[in-house]
DNA sequence: TATTCCGATAGTGAC
DNA sequence: GTCACTATCGGAATGAG
């Protein structure tokens, strides 16, 4: 499986079956293999592991259950297959969310001590914050190049770029044509009161298109401020978003994230709703 | 099947299975048939019938749906099964409540115009009241001894009564022991805010065990002010149960009738400890 | 508070 | 806000030619 084959779950998927898509490379191994080391692994310097040690009692290892089961893979990244972790580092880690909330849903996990601490208190480290937020970046290229692969075919802005590639259409430069821009169609952020212990950077599409997308906070946690954008850290004193609670973000009235229209709290019909959103969003 | 055979469903539950219990007579047809006269139905004089002309405009009837669902029992006493409808003369009908929400459950319809205004109108009426305070006083000890029928083997209090029944014990008196006061057991009332728009008056056992006892407001209509005793009639100009809503009974904190444990909102936790207080009450 | 169906809401427990 | 399970709570429909 290749390195942007994030969701190979999705891969027999309808439009993989139809042999449309560009299928992966059959890559082997990548699961427990070491990235490919490029401009951007090689900001991250790797530091001596040892020299950071674990707050916890060293004698009594970390129980990777319920809120801290992201620990595992960023203890041990290279247990997972493939289709768990996308890559790793020595710095941080890519994984599918095992419980995806989009279509293309991925978390950045850092393999830091400042991992441990409150998302907030965390990123107030400048140096941590901007190996986060250039590794994130990162990512949400990658997964920008996920959507193009997935949805490419079904896009309108894509459509010349599509035909060159499956070789339908003249083209004289040696780039591709740009089509459409899909990093504006990816999330990116951390919750204001993550549930999980271990810091996580949220990379996902936008489409909320998912089974494992069931209630009102899931849905809210991902379209109001309680997703907080890594560009927006270190967060100001008195940001509202340092007291989600009190701002109610997860209890506000669900609107689609495409054209605002308001539901209450009806969720189900909101989901309906996406569905009809997603095929529209696909085309663009 | 008997007169006192009031839910004949319970006919095949363990007790009489066990056939410790006095096999109710195979009555073939009683569904159809009057009840056994005794000195309760003969108190009844039986009226003409016609005597008492349905209300509705008969070229339209009503359709005896949803809320109007009571007066079909009323304008039809004949078209019932014996196990539905207990007995009937020209001003009452009694019926086995067709959602028991105790193991005895039955109303008392009084055939009456009035029966069509709201419960605190109608009975302001004193005559008509007198009539409906009468005739659920005779339903009352019907279900009374309906619960010597059924529970009097496992009752204390009825010991001696039933070995003379039995014939397990000498009694020289042609009157059986007295036994348990199983009126005391029985709940009589009206609802302060009906949803059934035909008045009917809930007589029934406080066991408060039915499969149809099913949530908080059942359970307080029936353990709250908001079940009126025929002899709190006619409501006083302020008294607080003309406002069932503003007074909140229904969404008071579950308390047992039996022991006044606070079951809070935790429903099913009040039912487990209701099967439990039913076999200690059956005891008593 | 008639029932029934569906769905939203809330608390818990997870080794 | 991790999930999954259970239970509680809440609104809407309820028929028929």
């Amino acid at each position: 499986m290749s390195t942007t084959d994030l969701d190979p779950e999705d891969a027999i998927t309808k439009e993989e079956i139809s042999g449309t898509a560009p299928a992966p490379s059959e890559n082997a191994g990548v699961g427990n293999s070491k990235p490919q080391r490029n401009a951007f692994t090689e900001l991250m310097a790797p530091k001596p592991k040892a020299a950071a040690p674990p707050k916890q009692d060293s004698s009594k290892p970390r129980s990777f259950r319920d809120r801290d089961g992201l620990g595992a893979y960023t203890a041990n990244p290279t247990n997972y297959p493939s289709n768990r972790v996308i890559y790793h580092n020595d710095d941080f880690v890519a994984i599918n969310d095992l419980y995806p909330k989009s279509t293309v849903h991925t978390l950045l996990l850092p393999r830091s001590d400042r991992s441990r601490l409150h998302p907030v208190e965390a990123l107030e480290d400048p140096q941590f914050l901007a190996s986060v937020q250039a590794e994130t970046l990162k990512l949400k290229k990658l997964v920008a190049k996920e959507l193009q692969r997935r949805y490419g075919k079904f896009s309108e802005a894509d459509k010349q770029r599509e035909a060159v590639l499956n070789g339908e259409a003249e083209w004289d430069s040696p780039e591709l044509p740009n089509g459409r821009d899909w990093e504006a169609e990816v999330l990116v952020g951390i919750h204001a009161h993550p549930s999980m212990n271990d810091l996580h950077v949220h990379v996902l599409s936008r489409d909320m298109i998912s089974e494992c997308m069931r209630h009102r906070k899931h849905f809210n946690s991902f379209n109001s401020p309680f997703l907080v954008d890594v560009a927006d850290f270190p967060l100001a004193k008195h940001d509202p978003r340092r007291h989600p609670g009190r701002e109610g973000y997860l209890d506000r009235d669900l609107l689609c994230w495409r054209c605002g229209e308001n539901f209450g709290n009806r969720f189900k019909r909101l989901k309906e709703h996406l569905d009809i959103e997603f095929e529209a969003w696909k085309k663009q």
